[in-house]
DNA sequence: GTACAACGTTTTGTTTGACGAACAAATAAT
DNA sequence: ATTATTTGTTCGTCAAACAAAACGTTGTAC
C-alpha cells in the first residue's frame, strides 16, 4: 500500500483514540489545520517535520504513523506463516509479529511437566502474550480463547485478562514472550 | 534530536553498509542524486515518499530510517538460568531477557534444514539478537563468538556485526528475535 | 602529460507541500 | 430563533523539496 495512505489511517485512528479533534490537533502540534486536513485526506505526501510534530503531540512513538493495527489475537501454526525471504534455501523464517516501539518486552523460557492448570491473573492493560512452543502439547490462552498448541506453534494474545497454561504432554518447554506497556 | 539529522545518519550508515554510492543509490531509488545529497547532508526536510523511495531501494524496513548501542553477548543453556518464582511446582519459567523500553522487537521462527551455512549482513547499529533453539542443534552467532546450541539453550549476541547460522542436525527450529532501537 | 569516468556538492528552475483565510456545516450557547 | 463556537474542507500565496545540469574533485586509463 501507499505509504501515504498508511500513514493517512495512522493519523486519523491515533487521533480519535486520544479523543482529539482534527482542529485540536493541529494546534497541539502547531500546525496549520489545513495542513492535517490534506495528510489524514492521503492527498499529499507530508514533510518528516509535519509527521514529528503530529506524533510528538500525540505522544505517540514515531513509527505508530507506518502501522496498521494488529488483531487482539492471532494463531500462527507451526506450518503457517508468511515467509521473510532468504537467500539460503535450507532456511525459512517466518515473522511471527513484528512490535512497535515503547513497548517492554521480557522473554521467559518454562519449562513445564503434566499436571494442574495454571491460572495466571491478569497483567497491567494493555499486555500481550506470545506464546511459542518449543516442544511438547499446551494448552494456552484467555478461557474464550484457548489453544491447543504443539511443537512450533505460535499464539498471541492478550495478556491483561485471566488466563492459563496447562501442560498437555508429559513435559513441555515454552518461550513466553511478555509485551506490556512501557 | 532533531528527526532529520537522525535520518540523514540513518541513510548514510544503511548505504555504506550495502556498499552503495549515493549516485547509485538515487538510481536505483530513482531519485535525483541531488536530492539524496541534500538529504544525507541533513539540510532538508525530506517528504514520505522520498524515504519510501530509499528504503525500499535498500530494502530495509521503512523504520530502520529512524534508529541510532551496548552490544553484548550471553548464552544462557537450557539447564541454566535463574528461575522466577512461580507457585506451581510443574511450571518453572526463566527470564532470559528484560528488556529496555523503547527497542522494537520483531519474532521470527526459523526452521532450517541441514546444509550450508546462512551468512546475515550486520543489521542496523545497536541489533540485539536473541536465539532460542526450539529442536535441533545450531551453531550460530558473530564469527568471534559463535556458540553450538542444543534444544532450550538460548544465546543474546550483537546482530550489527556479520553474523551467521548454520544448523547442525538433520533439522532445527529456531526462535530468533531481532531487537533493534526504535 | 591528456582523457575519461565516477564521486559528491552546488547551482538553477520547476513542482509541491505548508500556511493562512475564507468557506459551509454541524453543534453549543444565549 | 439567533448568535456563537467548533467542526473539517477549499483556495491563493509563499517557501521549500525535488529534479536536471553544471561544477570541482578524485582516481584510473591510455
Amino acid at each position: 500500500m501507499e505509504p501515504k495512505i498508511i500513514i493517512a489511517n495512522a493519523i486519523k485512528r491515533e487521533r480519535e483514540r486520544a479523543g482529539l479533534s482534527l482542529s485540536a490537533l493541529a494546534n497541539k502540534a502547531d500546525l496549520a489545520k489545513s495542513t492535517l486536513s490534506q495528510v489524514e485526506s492521503g492527498n499529499c505526501n507530508p514533510s518528516i517535520e509535519t509527521l514529528w510534530a503530529v506524533a510528538t503531540a500525540l505522544s505517540i512513538p514515531f513509527s505508530f504513523l507506518f502501522e496498521h493495527s494488529n488483531p487482539k489475537h492471532e494463531l500462527i501454526r507451526a506450518n503457517e506463516g508468511d515467509e521473510v525471504s532468504s537467500k539460503v534455501a535450507h532456511f525459512s523464517a517466518v515473522l511471527l509479529d513484528k512490535a512497535p516501539i515503547n513497548r517492554m518486552r521480557d522473554i521467559y523460557r518454562i519449562h513445564a511437566q503434566k499436571g494442574e492448570i495454571r491460572d495466571a491473573t491478569a497483567h497491567p492493560t494493555g499486555t500481550i502474550e506470545h506464546a511459542l512452543v518449543a516442544s511438547g502439547c499446551m494448552r494456552i490462552g484467555p478461557s474464550q480463547m484457548q489453544e491447543e498448541l504443539n511443537a512450533g506453534d505460535y499464539y498471541r494474545y492478550p495478556g491483561d485478562i485471566a488466563h492459563s497454561y496447562e501442560c498437555l504432554s508429559e513435559e513441555a518447554t515454552l518461550i513466553l514472550i511478555m509485551d506490556s506497556n512501557a
